[in-house]
DNA sequence: GCGCAGATTTCTGTATACAAGGCAAGGCAA
DNA sequence: TTGCCTTGCCTTGTATACAGAAATCTGCGC
């Protein structure tokens, strides 16, 4: 089975085969389809995706940096496992950055982009009870995005994709039911920072992810 | 001429070749011996370090991963250039979570490694004004293992490995210079650690960053 | 029946080989 | 002379091959 070839990122990264796999093996990974712990055998995907094994081996080892799969020397790749600690030594990290995320983009403050996230507030509000996963998660999307293109620090974003990713498989089963006071958090971190208050939108932004790890600050 | 078979670190990571050509080439990266911008030619690497190009791929890969090399597709690894913005986008992150790092210490608060951190004090302290700057290395590197390990959060520790790597190359110029002062800031973060005090050890920390790269908060 | 040692298998680590894309130099035409 | 196109080389991307380390299985001795 040759990969779909869905939508290609001209973005920063190499190699067409290699990135398509990170992509495939990343989704696989976040939606339960690989087992937390499972091993991953270079030869059984390669020829599951039909491809050599370095293409496979590069993707692996792209994972292991971000965090999703862990590799043992001699013994390969195989998923992460996440234990209470790493939850709560992930969500500590995460939401001081996105604290300071929040922060940024409200200290920078642009005009331009504020006009943005009111039109994003408002689209939210809107569909904040519809309760179709799709539609949230595209909201989520958007939220993160905005918010961080105002941030405006690379070094930020980077960070913390590895970071979201990580979580994120952790709160997936919280986060079904906790879709709508999601929404309301985001629009108040939204408001905090169209009203150019730095403390506060990094405040909740912090709470925000303790709340939605179910976890004490 | 085969690599250096120096140091193996039986750490975290795989193969003995590739992990060795990270350490090398991270090597000349820090000192300055390749150039910021450079182009990283995977045979010629290889020669250089009598491999085959598979090791040297991936160690720059991996050099990626960090920050240290950048690698375009289709046109190869080049050592990664820093300009203002990006200076300033890495300490607004490290200082943050530095800042964090400290705090967490200070909060932990273990009665034994308190012990530790008062013998690491009391050595500091000595050697300060020593000159020294193989002393003075191996202080700051004393100092940022025993908060690490008081702080005992794994992510925040892998995270800003990255950090620190990509900042020192920039602080290397002002660091010999800066090297009392430095240790003085260190020494006031511990002391706060060792009172018990978060806030001030997150804030010495965060400013000893800002302070370090010479730039405003 | 149980444990240990050797053999076998499996998988990774490394090397080599081939294909294809991008860049630059050189030639051709205007 | 200058601009564009062609061609060739350099370098990466991918595939295949081989060697060596773990893990597993098997048979023997107790």
């Amino acid at each position: 089975m040759p990969i779909a070839n869905g939508d290609k990122k001209p973005g920063l990264n190499h190699s067409p085969l290699t990135q398509q796999l990170v992509e495939a093996l990343r989704e696989k990974i976040m939606s339960g389809e690989l087992a937390s712990g499972e091993r991953l055998v270079e030869e059984r995907l390669s020829e599951e995706f039909s491809v050599s094994r370095m293409p496979v081996r590069e993707a692996l080892r792209q994972l292991a940096a971000s965090g999703l799969v862990i590799i043992e020397p001699r013994r390969g790749a195989s998923v992460a496992k996440f234990h209470g600690d790493l939850l709560r030594e992930l969500v500590e990290v995460r939401a001081t950055l996105e604290a300071l995320n929040a922060r940024l983009a409200a200290k920078r403050h642009d005009p331009e982009q504020i006009a943005a996230l009111e039109a994003l507030l408002a689209e939210g509000t809107k569909n904040a009870h519809s309760g179709d996963g799709d539609v949230l998660a595209v909201l989520n999307q958007k939220f993160h995005l905005a918010l961080g293109k105002i941030a405006a620090n690379s070094v930020l974003q980077e960070v913390m994709l590895s970071l979201r990713d990580r979580t994120e498989v952790l709160f997936a089963p919280r986060s079904q039911a906790r879709a709508p006071q999601n929404w309301e958090e985001h629009a108040a971190i939204l408001r905090a920072v169209i009203k150019g208050d730095p403390e506060l939108a990094g405040l909740l932004a912090a709470r925000h992810i303790y709340n939605a790890a179910g976890i004490e600050p």
